[in-house]
DNA sequence: CTCATCGGTTCATTATTAACACCGATGGTG
DNA sequence: CACCATCGGTGTTAATAATGAACCGATGAG
């Protein structure tokens, strides 16, 4: 089912950043020939997971999609479950708190909540976020089965002095956090951002997605670092449960450890 | 790529009603080989559009989805701009208001406000709308190309007593909907409900889907139907130029003879 | 105990997709 | 203005991928 695999690959070529792309263009990051990539895309059109901008002729991601995601969320409710579980973290901690979903190796934003005051730290819905330079991906690895880290690029980028771009630094981290249970990160994608994550999980004990609180730097104190690990752990564990998904054992251990 | 078709089609099996469903009953439905359904189950579920539930083996769609959708809506925001227009729509009539979105020949309810009242119509969100038996379902077919009739089951299902299940009559009735420039229908698909709906359209002047606002049959007169019916004209106009679409010059010529 | 149906797998047969070369149109550049 | 590159899009044969009947073990109803 390769053929499925490769629409696949088109229709993921699509970001926030890059929402309409070009015929040849497509074709060139998707690495089909023009002609395969046309027949491709008129295909996806046909079922408007595709749509094209008359105008320019570039293509976007189309409707169809919208009404899939409903089916699902309607009868499946995931977002709506973070939602409600990122309003209790954001109201608990006072900071932005947001989840991330991981799907084929990219961890995209999908919900995200700002507390009620001035100085907060930012982020865009549906921004994809670097696996290696934020705390919601680094925690994603960590409970990954390591054949999963094949997918990262060799070229890790650079986005702050702090980034940590050495692959053997990288291995070793995430042994770290997946001990600990949660990932903490400061500065290492956004300067003066510090994150703190933890992963949720699916019916196989594998990570779907991050809960994560984000403060200004200046703001993280050791008191207020346990306070956002305790309640992630615990929406961890709630969003889990929800979901219909299974904490892995070295993860449910912490939950006991952590609460006083 | 009728590859691609084939995946779409396994897709598009699922639905709020039955939103899992076992591999041999796919295959049934889709009248595919079991094989084949597998093979394809199994490329759809590596990109997590579609997901397996490890205690029914039952299949359902993937969050995947939601990934995609979250970034199309983002960029291109047509679920928030139906939303605020239904808002105001019901709002100013104090009924129920629904946007249905088309894709494939299936109506999709998109997005629902209800107003604050006890007695109000009701319905669900990812509801399929039949063509034949809903103000927005005949709108869609009025406004379509005459070919897309085809695509209506040849059994028009009986809903009511006052459903339309004559072909002929269903397209006497379209023509004079195209005409009038919206669809109006009462105790059609349930009893007790009457139904307003206009279209609103793409770049191609195609309608995409409605905006439609439903009250209980008891509550309608002709001075309600003529405040819903300028609404819904005015949203149409608002949500399609947002949407960057264009209006078919005869719905357009509705907009001045409606405005007192 | 039997039979039907479930999810899932195997492998020879067959239909599909790939990609080169080419089209006219568009737009920036010397 | 003429040039060249690139755009979106399109045919046609060679190479590749999907198909489906038969078959597994497991499960559950009569």
């Amino acid at each position: 089912m390769q053929t499925v695999d490769k629409a696949f690959k088109l229709l993921s070529l699509f970001s926030v950043e890059t929402p309409e792309v070009g015929l040849s263009e497509l074709a060139r990051r998707a690495g089909f020939d023009k002609a395969a990539t046309r027949r491709f895309l008129v295909a996806l059109q046909k079922h408007q997971l595709i749509e094209q901008n008359p105008e320019t002729r570039h293509y976007r991601l189309g409707p169809g999609l919208l009404h899939l995601a409903k089916i699902r969320e309607t009868t499946f409710p995931l977002e709506s479950i973070l939602q409600t579980a990122l309003v209790r973290l954001s109201g608990g901690t006072g900071e932005t708190a947001h989840a991330g979903l991981l799907v084929h190796a990219v961890l995209t934003t999908l919900a995200i909540v700002f507390p009620p005051r001035a100085n907060r730290v930012h982020l865009n819905l549906g921004e994809k976020l670097p696996l290696h330079a934020t705390a919601s991906g680094q925690v994603l690895l960590a409970f990954s089965p390591p054949e999963k880290l094949d997918d990262l690029p060799i070229q890790l980028n650079t986005y702050t002095t702090q980034t940590i771009t050495d692959r053997q630094q990288l291995v070793h981290s995430l042994q770290q956090i997946r001990q600990q249970g949660f990932a903490r990160v400061s500065n290492t994608y956004e300067d003066e951002v510090t994150g703190i994550a933890v992963p949720f999980f699916d019916a196989h004990a594998l990570p779907q997605g991050t809960l994560a609180v984000a403060t200004p730097s200046a703001r993280m104190s050791a008191k207020l670092e346990l306070q956002i690990r305790q309640q992630l752990l615990l929406e961890s564990q709630s969003v889990t449960q929800a979901l219909g998904g299974v904490l892995p054992a070295d993860f449910s251990q912490h939950l006991y450890q952590e609460t006083p």
